[in-house]
RNA sequence: GCCGAUGUAGCUCAGCUGGCUAGAGCAGCUGAUUUGUAAUCAGCAGGUCGUGGGUUCGAGUCCCUCUAUCGGCUCCA
């Protein structure tokens, strides 16, 4: 007999060799025909494994992130069967779950597979199911593994064997279909009642641009098909919310194909919103008392051979601007850093001085990979609320800790809640990477990770994504359609104080470096937007609206007294407008809807007559009449609840 | 940069296997209407079908180049 301690505490006897179904069938029938996956000890086995000691049993359905996890895996296999009918001669590669669905990596040799090609798969793969194919593991030797994948001149699957153990290598079967895998499966196929491929694209072997490029093709399945048809909708949703279809109707920013790509056009509204944005750090900032700084769009090509940034990025940067003088070449600048360096440089400091904190929105052009574009998320041309602390080794951490505190307000302030903070740290196998010694590399982290402790961020540490000279904390957020993105971002930074040879005179009338800090709580205005846009669907906090209201008069004969409305309130500061032409309220208020302005200010015979305004919210919630002084006092109010000061 | 897809009026989209002067709705303009909580009515105007080349008697439609965009990969100072 063996113990099988589960979640809930408890702890029942079994035969050895019991399997997690024999568990989910002694605890209830409902949950024996539910539970799809299972973890024993810490390790994903199948529902079917045999279990042979003591230990802690965890049983998965549906509804579970590892029972999804299985569910989709197991899904993979089965398209990677279709695959397999489909493009004879195709290597396996591999077929991981991952957050929303599933991909197959695989080498097609010369075919092409497109998504005309996708509901012949789904289709296929959900006659496979219908088969109810048990997966069924087994052990092989390592030698008959790479025999069998050698005999297909599949030399993805021989690299992934070759690092593995002897003894540890099992196979996956289900219905004609045998591949490499560790496990981690349903039952059998028919658990999959839809399947939709979502995409195809190219993906590098093992993630590394040098090797060759194999086909991803992505999918997700369901258990119902009433689930695959509320994802898509969900879909279709999230769609609404991209900033690049908002960021059009609401006439906040635009492309031009004769300007370039990747190089936004701030339209009038959007403009104004920018300038609010920037105006609400900027007060911020100075009560934590930076000093804002200017700097030129372009620097010698010396000033950046001098931090490093040239012999990095030079060859995939914008190329140097020459002059009529010869031997003379400016960049176009991509980060503001080594100008603030060099402000810096402009005169001695002493301890008592420090820290000095610069600050600027500086605008920055980077030649990102065409490829890359994206919105405004990714583009080449865009304004970092930057700035550079410059302060001693013992202010180090207090400042860090500041610049965490305005971040979380800056976030807080527009309303981001889901976001997380990420250590980004070296990556330790790549020194070749990073500039710098490794004792202010780990004096940096160390810094990072204990002001993240102190500050109680829940944060996690990801090797490999620090900057080349230096460790971060990042803030990051997800976009509609889930995708992760960079916002705001800290940075320790040894080396540049090093290559600009910056000092300060210490209490010991000796020199000294001091330590930098980059930081930008926005990150940058254009993606911090299109973020915000995606957030609020458009729908932003009442202070940094375009228009806060809109006033609608009923007829002509009211626009002398919109006219007084409209006067009173930009008496008191409230952005709002009159929509003056010949149309019904109900036409006015259907556009003010879709140009999702906060407050519709009905005025008409009643309202003249009684000096008030009727009041509709954005959304249809009817405020009934106020008074002017009423409606700027709950205008004003709201605006103060949300808007703190730092 | 790489893989796959897409590009028709300001916007959203029709245009089947190549065949008469390329269509619709919304927006715009003109006129009528003076309106009470998500679209008043009528008329008018608006397009080198992303660019350049090719195939063809004939190309929005087929092929190629370039370009931009979308979904990924790689990259992200």
């Amino acid at each position: 007999m063996i113990n099988i301690t589960l979640p809930d505490g408890s702890i029942k006897k079994y035969s050895s060799g019991s399997t997690p179904m024999d568990v989910a069938k002694s605890i209830s029938e409902g949950l024996a025909r539910n539970v799809i996956s299972a973890k024993f000890n810490g390790n994903t086995i199948e529902t079917v494994t045999p279990l042979t000691e003591d230990g802690f049993l965890i049983l998965f359905t549906w509804n579970d992130t590892e029972g999804k996890k299985a569910f989709w895996h197991s899904t993979s296999h089965v398209v990677a069967q279709v695959l397999e009918e489909r493009y004879p001669g195709l290597k396996l590669t591999i077929g991981p779950a991952i957050e929303n669905g599933f991909y197959y990596d695989v080498d097609l040799g010369n075919n092409i597979l497109s998504d005309k090609d996708f509901a012949d798969i789904e289709n296929r793969a959900l006659e496979i199911a219908r088969g109810k194919h048990e997966y069924k593991m087994r052990s092989v030797t390592k030698e008959e593994a790479l025999q069998l994948y050698k005999s297909q001149d599949n030399l993805y699957k021989v690299e992934l064997i070759e690092n593995l153990e002897d003894g540890t290598i099992t196979f996956c079967d289900h219905d004609s279909f045998t591949d490499l895998c560790r496990g981690g499966h349903i039952p059998n196929t028919g658990f999959i009642k839809a399947v939709k491929i979502l995409s195809v694209a190219g993906a590098y072997w093992r993630g590394d641009e040098k090797n060759k490029q194999l086909t991803r093709v992505y999918g997700i399945s369901f258990p119902k098909q009433k689930d695959l048809t509320d994802y898509l909708h969900l879909l279709e949703e999230a769609k609404k919310r991209d900033h690049r279809k908002l960021g059009k109707e609401l006439e906040l920013f635009t492309f031009s194909q004769k300007v370039g790509q990747g190089l936004p056009l701030w339209l009038p509204k959007g403009a104004a919103l920018r300038e609010r944005l920037e105006q609400f750090l900027k007060k911020a900032q100075k009560k934590a008392g930076y000093e804002m700084v200017v700097t030129p769009h372009i620097g010698q090509k010396e000033l950046y051979v001098t931090s490093g940034h040239y012999a990095k990025y030079g060859a995939d940067s914008f190329q140097p601007i020459k002059t009529p003088k010869e031997d003379e070449e400016f960049l176009l600048k991509p980060m503001n850093c080594p100008h603030h360096c060099e402000i810096y440089n402009s005169k001695p400091f002493s301890y008592k001085d420090l820290p000095k904190r610069f600050a600027e929105f500086g605008t920055v052009y980077r030649y990102e990979q065409s490829g890359e574009l994206h919105g405004l998320t990714r583009v080449r041309g865009f304004t970092q609320d930057d700035a550079h602390i410059f302060c001693t080794q013992e202010q180090l951490d207090q400042e860090f800790k500041n610049v965490i505190d305005l971040s979380l307000y800056v976030l807080g302030s527009l309303g981001f809640e889901n976001f997380t903070a990420q250590v980004s740290v070296r990556d330790l196998e790549k020194p070749e990477k990073y500039i710098g010694s490794v004792t202010n590399w780990e004096k940096a982290e160390n810094a990072i990770i204990n002001a993240a402790k102190e500050k109680g961020l829940d944060y996690k540490i990801v090797a490999g994504e620090a900057a080349f000279y230096g460790p971060k904390l990042d803030f990051m957020v997800k976009d509609a359609l889930g995708r992760n993105w960079q916002l705001g971002t800290i940075q320790v930074d040894y080396n540049l104080p090093e290559r600009f040879d910056l000092t300060y005179k210490g209490s010991d009338n000796e020199l000294h470096r001091p330590v930098m800090i980059h930081r930008a709580p926005f990150g940058s205005m254009e993606r911090f937007i299109a973020l915000l846009l995606e957030h609020t669907g458009g729908n932003f906090p009442l202070w940094l609206t375009p228009e806060q209201a809109i006033i609608l008069p009923v007829s002509e004969k009211h626009e002398k007294y919109a006219e007084k409305v409209l006067n009173s309130l930009e008496n008191n500061e409230i952005r709002a407008l009159i929509d003056k032409r010949n149309e019904t309220v109900g036409r006015k208020i259907r556009e003010a809807e879709i140009n999702k302005i906060p407050y519709m200010l009905i005025v008409g015979e009643t309202e003249e007559m009684e000096n008030t305004i009727s009041i509709r919210k954005h959304g249809g919630a009817d405020l009934g009449a106020l008074s002017i002084k009423d409606f700027t006092d709950l205008v004003t109010n709201e605006i103060n609840s949300t808007l703190k000061s730092f």
